[in-house]
DNA sequence: AACATGACGGACA
DNA sequence: GTGTCCGCCATGT
């Protein structure tokens, strides 16, 4: 299955995170069969042009933190995630395990 | 081809 | 819980 791009891909699991759930970078990854690919994931989030067609801010790291670099999108993820009731604190932390979507 | 980069994860102190 | 290190791997130069 090489049709798709790496980030079509990405974009397809991501796309079935439900509201109000999170996954992490690890966890896309290893539905990709790429267990040890979870940076290429966020690497993909960061390219994605269609930003309202795939929820990226559902996408967090596996220690239950918003961890994009640059603070307006990082503030802006947070808001995002506050909206669908996900409690994060000021420090871009929450607890993940209350929210993540095992599939 | 080689080297650097990155929205990471896991192991360890 | 926090910070540092090292391993992964697609891309970009």
């Amino acid at each position: 299955m090489k049709n798709n791009n790496f980030f079509e891909r990405v974009y397809a699991v991501v796309r079935k995170i439900p509201e109000g759930y999170v996954m992490s970078y690890g966890q896309v990854a290893l539905i990709l069969d790429m267990p040890r690919a979870a940076r290429e994931v966020g690497w993909a989030l960061s390219r994605v042009e269609d930003r309202d067609m795939v929820p990226w801010w559902r996408v967090v790291n596996n220690k239950g933190r918003v961890s994009i670099k640059g603070q307006y999108s990082a503030e802006e993820q947070r808001q995002l995630l506050l909206q669908e009731g996900i409690k994060v604190s000021k420090d871009f932390t929450f607890e993940i395990e209350k929210y993540r979507f095992n599939p």
